[in-house]
DNA sequence: AATGAATGAGTCTTCATTCAT
DNA sequence: CATGAATGAAGACTCATTCAT
């Protein structure tokens, strides 16, 4: 443990760390409130004293630990929304990236985190920025598609939440599906699958509606 | 206070009620982990024994809050999904029966609950209904208009899920944007606007590519 | 415990009550910062809960013992001071009633309560209020022997405080003394003797200073 | 910060006196109690495990912070009390260092200093000691002018004891009406006026009876 | 149906203290 | 001489729950 700290690099994290990686489990499973300092202590292995060393409060975990989300969200996100390939590609590089972050890394399921956040201010903020930093790369792909006249004009950043709002929708059906219970600590490994990601692709891009038969006119199947 | 309330019965509701209604608003605001015995009892002018008189336990009040919304919200979706008109003005009422319900009776955001839903299996079985219930009559619009070759043939319950997923992110959204905070006492009074349903509508039905031009071919727009 | 509670009026005395009485007894040894719920809760021989189910917090049981310890000093040093004998026999009975007061009931010396007492402008009103409380009839005192032409105009108030600090200054060098130490379990039986109290009322009515040489009696003046 | 911290030696005192000056500080408005050692080591500027290379534990921190004390009250309190001048004006110096010394260094308010002091022998010994080192040289004004027939033959010590518990009465009182509260950041610079002091040394010489129809003239025995 | 006193395990947090560096 | 990470007991206080009335 004193010696040679190199080579495990894995296993020496600094505790700070250690205490967020636990925090972050934590609070997906239990939430704010329902997150416990004693199994927070537990699980780090450190003493209850200890992670005061680190943090002043709860609260300052939650908020580190969003932070961290908040940081790998968006270069993930923007690394997969970024590139000079067609849009719906990059749109389903979002998709499938969004996914696969949840199984990974579990973040942004935090989106959803409302307990005790709803009273905090300071929580309240980092959540927003949360939410902006994760649609706004998206509505850039609309804004451009759109302005390269590649999609029709609609709201880009309203289309942005809509499809922010499918992908956490599948996420949170996959969760209350598992068999063994939101949060479990063995995490099923089910990615969400081919299927689901053609699916949003395809619904994004081209809604429901029968394309119009190519010869005479429907245009009253618009609504508004 | 204790002679002759006999003649309101009306107003003065049975107490089961007067604590489930003030259990929904502050499991609302503070999660399940966070909703008090004591907070719960001070809120429904009684007595912390005598809530023990109608629910055993806390995880019962919870459960029976669920019921409740259930019963609510598939009463609503239901009937707006009903109706012999056009399958797009369906859709469209249930889109804005959707954010009404969210609005009046604070409802369905119960989707999010995740504190010890996640670990209690009974809660989990009964979010799933809940889930079910609000999928399966949007599912069923879809399927109509697909057999009656009105929509594509997309897979119905993926896109009822999508559909459900677009709303809950505007009203997550409203709910971060709120300046009052998370359930807050004060709810803001602000629906959510005819744009956002007149946005989601026209999203679902037509997604976001240029319709091809209507007189020639146009295979080539979907993606995959 | 439930039958006949008449003739055990010691032993069934209301929560409320033995967590004051022992409150006061640790308040004494310990001080406010060093009262600990934990001991209170166990020499109270309640659990730690029953004790909030009282009180508030901490601070409410330090307001309540004060009150109460207001109000028993200010009713014996009033009844003290009272009377239509001779001044010096009243200020005699003050000064007696003091020391007894500290032994019976060990009051008062929470005047000299200043932990956390420093810091709470709510506690510090109240011993204001007990100071005042304790000042005021012995200065009437002085006021009305002054009145009467039998002292010298001296200023009542000052000279109270005067007074009081004397016997408080005794009170605190025998808490020093005591061999088993301050605010011990086993509470020394040694009162402060006539001896003392002599000394206070002969130097309070006389000074140090040898009288003038005396032309006629003054025979009266002096106590005892 | 390191670096050529030499050249200063007079303005970046010892450690250990730092120590003892905040100590003091936060014993004065906290109690043993409450003082707290993280507290100590912010206004100290050092950390905490720098606190334990100077001090074994909390209370020797105590303790020489009270040795300290005792050294300097005594210093004061003798020099005051010697002198070949009159009785009358060594007491008055006496009354007025007492005063001063509360002021400037808020020394001997730890007289009441209660908490732990209780339970701790050794820390009741000190007390005893301070005690007996403010009593002892104010004691031998009186058995000198007793002895010198300006005085009546009272009880020296208990007189010493009156005197000063006439003074840390007014002390006493002072920080309770202290509109800043006791022990607060700001010390009230206010101190207690020559009034207080001319009225204590009056007191303490003659009394408040009325002097006896004066024969002949006693006019240098009244101060001011 | 309703109450409020009572409980003990639980909450978050701070404590004085140790120790390797 | 100095540090900061670490600790476990203790701090005040809340929890869901029980029960006699």
């Amino acid at each position: 443990m004193t010696v040679a700290e190199a080579p495990l690099p894995s296993n020496s994290l600094p505790s700070k760390e250690v205490v967020l990686e636990a925090a972050q489990r934590l609070l997906l499973q239990y939430g704010y409130a329902g997150l416990s300092m004693r199994e927070l202590a537990k699980q780090s292995g450190l003493a209850k004293g200890t992670i005061y060393h680190h943090f002043p409060d709860k609260r300052a975990i939650l908020l580190s630990v969003l932070e961290r989300d908040i940081a790998i969200a968006r270069q993930h996100i923007e690394a997969a929304a970024a590139g000079e390939d067609g849009y719906a590609a990059r749109l389903r590089r979002v998709i499938a990236t969004f996914f696969q972050l949840q199984q990974e890394r579990r973040l942004l399921i935090l989106l959803a985190l409302r307990d005790a956040a709803g009273r905090d201010p300071q929580v309240c903020a980092l959540l927003r920025r949360y939410r902006q930093e994760l649609v706004q790369p998206i509505a850039a792909i609309f804004a451009e598609a759109i302005a390269a006249g590649e999609m029709r004009p609609v709201n880009a950043e309203m289309t942005a939440v809509s499809l922010l709002g499918i992908l956490q929708g599948f996420v949170a059906q996959r969760m209350l599906l598992g068999d063994a219970g939101i949060g479990d600590d063995v995490i099923s490994d089910d990615v969400i699958g081919d299927d689901v990601i053609d699916h949003t692709l395809d619904l994004l891009l081209c809604g429901v509606l029968r394309p119009p038969p190519p010869v005479e006119s429907t245009s009253n199947t618009q609504p508004g």
